[in-house]
This record gives C-alpha cells, sequence and structure tokens, in this order.
DNA sequence: CCATTAAGTGTCTCTTTGACACTAACTATC
DNA sequence: GATAGTTAGTGTCAAAGAGACACTTAATGG
C-alpha cells in the first residue's frame, strides 16, 4: 500500500545482484552459500561470521544478465548455467542489520547507502563444480538446514525458492540440478524435494512419457547393487520445437 | 551470456518504477500511455511528440512497491490496485533512443546516466478513473495499436504482457478489469482478449463454475437490448480460502 | 545362491477437456 | 403488440488425464 514518504529526494544507489544458486546432493534442495567472517584487525580475532548469497555490483557498461552471470562465472567457473531474474529487493532497511553494518563499515562501505538488489536464481549441476570464490568460504548448505543469513537474504532466498517452485510447475528445467546423464527416479526426487510432495512412480513416469524431450539413451547406471536405472538425456532442441502455449488457467 | 566488461566502474544509477497499466474497454486490451510533447524553448513549436509508460523515481526512504502505489496513485487517483513486480530493465542502451537524449537533456537531466527501471504491471478498471496526471495527457491506446514508444518501453510492456499473461492462467486476477459486478461474458472477453484464443463459451462456464469464489448476485445487467445477463461479484475471502497449492507440471 | 535394493511396468475409476446447438429474455422498430 | 434482432444460458458425449494401487526384474554383496 501507498503509505507516504517521508523526504522527496530522489533514490540513488549501487546497483548489484544476488544470486539464489540451487544444487541438489542426490537427497536434499541445497542452495550454495559464502561464509562470512570478519576479523578484528586488531586483534586479528574473528569477530563475527555468518553467512550470505552471492552476489555483486554491476559495473557501468554491464547488463544485468551480464552481471549475474559474472557472479556465477567467479563462484563455479561455469558459464552455460540456468539462471532467472526473479525479483528487485530495495527495501530502505534491508542492510540495516548490526552484523551488515560492521561488516559495510569495514569494507569501507557506507551502511546507511542504500542497495537495490536484483535477485536471481540458478540451478546447477553440483558434480560440476569445485567450490572456491575469492579466497572466501562457500558451501552447500540444505534448505531446511539454513539459518539466519545476512542483509534480507533470508527474504530473498523465499523468493527464489518461491519462484523456483513456479517455474517447475510449468517449465522442464529439473535437469539442471542433475548430471547429464540421469535416471527418472533421479528426477522424480528433484521434483519431490522442490515441490516438497511425495510422488507416485508409476503416474510420474506415465506423465513424462508424454515430453518427448527427455530422450532414453542406451546407458544404465553402473556400480549400484540393485537393478540399474537406464540413463536419460534432455534435449533443448526437441523441447524448443514442441512447446506450444498451453492453455490452462487452473485456480 | 558472460561476454566481459570494458570498465569495471561500479553502476550508481537512479531508480525509477515503470508501470504497464492495462485496462479493458469492453472490446480490447488496452494500456495507458502518456503523450510527450518537447516544446522548442525559443519558438514555443512542438518538436517531438511520442508515447512512454509512466513512471517514476524512487524517493530515498520509499520502498519499491510505495513508489509503484504512489505512480499509480497520482495517475488515477485509485489505492486499491493489482499491482505485480514482473521485472526489472537496466540495460546500459535503454535511454540512447534520439528523441529519449533530447528529452532528457531537456529535462535537465544526463541522458548518458544509466537508469535502472523497476518493471510493474497494474490490472485497472477502466470505468473507475478519469484522466489527469500532472497536466500531461495521458490515454488508452488498444495493445494492437501500440507504435513505437519511448526509450525501452516497447520491451518493458511486452515483458508485461507475458507475465500477464503467465499470471492469468494460474491467478484469478481477471475481475480486476471489470467493473465490481460484471457478467461471465464480460469476464470470458477479458480472458480472451489476454490470452489472444477464443474459447468455448459453455466449456468456459463450466470451468468457472468450479470456481467458488466467483458469486452469483441477484442483479441483471440493465438496459441492454437482448436478455439480460447475471451479474457475480469476486469474492477474496472465498478465494483465499479454498485456493491451495496445485500441482501441474504440465509442459 | 540368497538377501537386499531400487527399477520398471498396467489397469481401473473418476475427473477434466473439448466439440457441439438450441431455447430464453430482453429491446427496438414497425 | 407482433416481430426481428441480439446476447444469455444450458447438457451430452467421447477422449484424455489424474490418481490409486502391487508385482516382477536385474543388479550387488555376503
Amino acid at each position: 500500500m501507498y503509505n507516504g514518504i517521508i523526504n522527496k529526494r530522489i533514490l540513488n544507489s549501487y546497483i548489484s545482484v544476488d544470486c539464489v544458486i540451487f544444487g541438489y546432493n542426490g537427497q536434499e534442495l541445497q542452495v550454495l552459500l559464502v561464509d562470512r567472517t570478519l576479523t578484528n584487525k586488531e586483534t586479528g580475532e574473528p569477530e563475527f561470521t555468518d553467512l550470505t548469497l552471492t552476489g555483486n555490483h554491476i559495473y557501468e557498461d554491464e547488463t544485468i544478465d551480464d552481471a549475474a552471470y559474472r557472479v556465477l562465472f567467479d563462484l563455479t567457473g561455469l558459464k552455460n548455467v540456468f539462471l532467472d531474474q526473479f525479483k528487485t529487493f530495495a527495501h530502505p532497511d534491508r542492510l540495516k542489520k548490526e552484523n551488515d553494518r560492521k561488516w559495510l563499515l569495514h569494507d569501507g562501505r557506507d551502511p546507511n547507502k542504500r542497495i537495490v538488489s536484483i535477485g536471481f536464481f540458478s540451478l546447477i549441476a553440483t558434480q560440476s563444480i569445485t567450490l572456491e570464490w575469492k579466497g572466501r568460504n562457500v558451501k552447500w548448505v540444505s534448505i531446511s538446514e539454513v539459518g539466519e543469513l545476512a542483509f534480507d537474504h533470508n527474504e530473498i532466498l523465499n523468493e527464489a525458492l518461491i519462484a523456483l517452485r513456479n517455474k517447475i510447475k510449468h517449465e522442464p528445467i529439473g535437469f539442471e540440478l542433475l548430471p547429464e546423464r540421469f535416471s527418472l527416479t533421479q528426477m522424480q526426487n528433484v521434483y519431490e524435494v522442490i515441490l516438497g510432495t511425495e510422488l507416485d512412480k508409476r503416474n510420474f513416469r506415465k506423465k513424462i512419457a508424454r515430453m518427448k524431450y527427455l530422450i532414453p539413451t542406451d546407458e544404465k547406471q553402473t556400480g549400484v547393487p540393485h537393478k540399474p536405472a537406464r540413463l536419460y538425456v534432455f534435449s533443448r532442441e526437441v523441447y524448443e520445437k514442441t512447446k506450444k502455449e498451453l492453455f490452462d488457467f487452473t485456480v
């Protein structure tokens, strides 16, 4: 709602992108977080530690998408990554947590300066990366185990999850979290952890049998102590050909 | 894709909201545009004229949503308006059209300064407003008749349309474009013009008969030269109660 | 070779979709 | 006040999709 405003100075702000990077470890949906530890300049003792999403400022000559791809590339070394701009955050108080103020001061930044952040979410196959980012520690954290994050990053993460859930209901993006070749059980698990539902195996397979862009290969799992699953690949070409505007206005 | 960058100066920018305001005149989907005419300071002659979306800068103490509601309120006088933040635009060249440069110079603004714009779309019942906005001319233009707009506003409008089409497939927002009491035929027309499809009257009614939040009233149309239609109202309470997470991952 | 484990498969019922055509109720005009 | 014009409102059938449900198969490990 329109609540009125206090002063009429026009907001002039740095612009950053924040990327919510989702991964899947075979069991759970995870998110990649940066471990931020502030050491006291005099004593060298760690003063506080917490976790943030990964983000960076946008440069002057750069598009928003380029900035997001750059953040992802710096962090993961990957270039062709699924990325979706889902929402922009600019609440006047979004950097006002005590630790955040300390951190910004430590970085030489003005903790009273508002920063607008454009939120992206990304899906990556966790097998494909090694973690290192500008000397900071990054780690995978299961969605269910994410505690309090810096800034407004809990809000950004929640909105990203909502966007992800909505998107996966209508577009085939689950495979982005899986290796190039994957089994249908893996795919089903991805849907289950994202949507938080249990799905019936046979019904799930009936459903995706209609999706012609999931192509069975001759390959099977190896080294598993049970019947090995057939592996599938996602065909973007087939997908682009077969997708149509679907008319469902459910709800 | 990540194309590299030319300089590494951090983007510092004004932030604006741009609102794509959709309306419905009983026949077509329309959008509210501002007629921008630049008059030569010396001769008083109009130098050029074009159309823009409605937008404004965000103030320092204001949330993004507040700014968007403020823009809408200033333009329409309406306070409880459907509003949806759909995408943020900040391409480095987005203000680089010739007329835009002239316009910015005329306003005393730096035409080389990049401005980040947060895009919203809004649905309003056109009957409910009278048009006046800061002395400028605003007018309804049918979607099919929108020509070239200022800045990157064609792109913003296109993205807004995509967002609107996606949203109306899954959430009951069509009534936002209609008077408080509306007929089912009106509702069907709204879906048809937004989705660009023809719908079967009986099937449409079967479908929305399941939507318990469309409540028939005792009232009927008057003054129409044919059988008068029953009027319905949308019940937000019923909607909030009956909506559930639907599990459809079609496509 | 036996136990364990996950893969893979079919049927039935119920709901939803989509195609299709006539009667009802009001106004305007003659 | 009869008639023409116009849109409202309604039901059925066939095809497709959703959802519930249980057994056999193929690998490994001991």
